[in-house]
DNA sequence: AATTCCCACAACCGCTCTTAA
DNA sequence: GTTAAGAGCGGTTGTGGGAAT
């Protein structure tokens, strides 16, 4: 049968977004809401497809995006969760307020994944965060002008900051596994955070991990199977890096010490 | 100064998932 | 149960700007 299109390509605009489009979009989003993204265009008065409003809106007009560098205490996360996660870009953002999918997806692409690549292929996974820490490893741009970067000084000096997760749509995390009928069970909590909107910190940013949820709840047992049995995750590797994260989560204030990572 | 190359990032595309009729 | 619209996600591409030659 065919899917229609989301929206007709017929004299819509496309390429970069001009500060009119940007005006009009703000404004139609302040008076009236997000969402209805299909009739939005029209509303607006854009020649846009939707899915580009949308777009646009979520990675750059959103008021609470945080611009500028992410810094290494921001970097940190990144890599563990990709570490726990994969590319769950989503996810992953969900967990650093003001960033968007999109751009974790860009630094990663662009600078993450070559650092984690000159390590060497061979590397064992297990302690990849640390070793991406390492300053020997730590040459592209954010970090050129950096003095000495020593592992222990920047680290403390970063005070990771764990967010409550944004509420995002509960994605397939076994997807790749042919797990499905995982999220058809009661296990909203395997990617869903509670319902706060727009990636809010909540009680002065100090937030347990998936609140009602017991340690080690973040994947089931079923998942886990899967994981393992298909090689994604050698024995110990998921312990340690939970263990890891949930440290992180668990220092008092919401910021940590990492030093004993290095 | 002109040209080429490289990189970062914005945007697009195709797909999946959810939901409502 | 089926279908289609709406929404969201992740991979990929296009483009502009800066660096290098």
């Amino acid at each position: 049968m065919g899917r229609a299109p989301c929206c007709s390509k017929v004299g819509l605009h496309k390429g970069p977004w001009t500060a009119r489009e940007d005006m009009l979009l703000a404004k139609y989003i302040q008076a009236h809401g997000e969402g209805q993204w299909r009739s939005l265009p029209k509303k607006a008065g854009l020649l846009r497809c939707g899915k580009s409003c949308r777009l646009r809106w979520m990675n750059y007009l959103r008021p609470d995006i945080k611009r500028g560098n992410i810094g290494p205490d921001e970097e940190d996360l990144i890599i563990r969760l990709h570490t726990l996660l994969g590319n769950r870009w989503s996810l992953i953002a969900g967990r650093l307020p003001g960033r968007t999918d999109n751009e974790i997806k860009n630094y990663w692409n662009t600078q993450l994944s070559k650092r984690i690549r000159n390590r060497g292929a061979d590397h064992n996974h297990q302690s990849g965060v640390s070793e991406a820490l390492d300053p020997a490893n730590m040459k592209d741009n954010n970090y050129k002008n950096q003095e000495n970067s020593n592992c222990k000084e920047k680290i403390e000096r970063s005070q990771t900051q764990i967010h409550v997760p944004k509420p995002i749509r509960l994605t397939s995390f076994p997807r790749d596994f042919q797990v499905m009928e995982a999220r058809n069970s009661s296990d909203s909590k395997l990617v869903s955070g509670p319902a706060v909107h727009g990636g809010e910190v909540v009680k002065e940013d100090l937030i347990g991990p998936w609140p009602d949820l017991k340690d080690g709840d973040l994947l089931d047992e079923e998942i886990e199977h899967e994981l393992r049995s298909h090689g994604h995750i050698k024995d110990g590797m998921l312990e340690k890096l939970y263990g890891e994260y949930l440290e992180l989560l668990n220092e008092e204030e919401g910021k940590v010490q990492l030093d004993s990572l290095c």
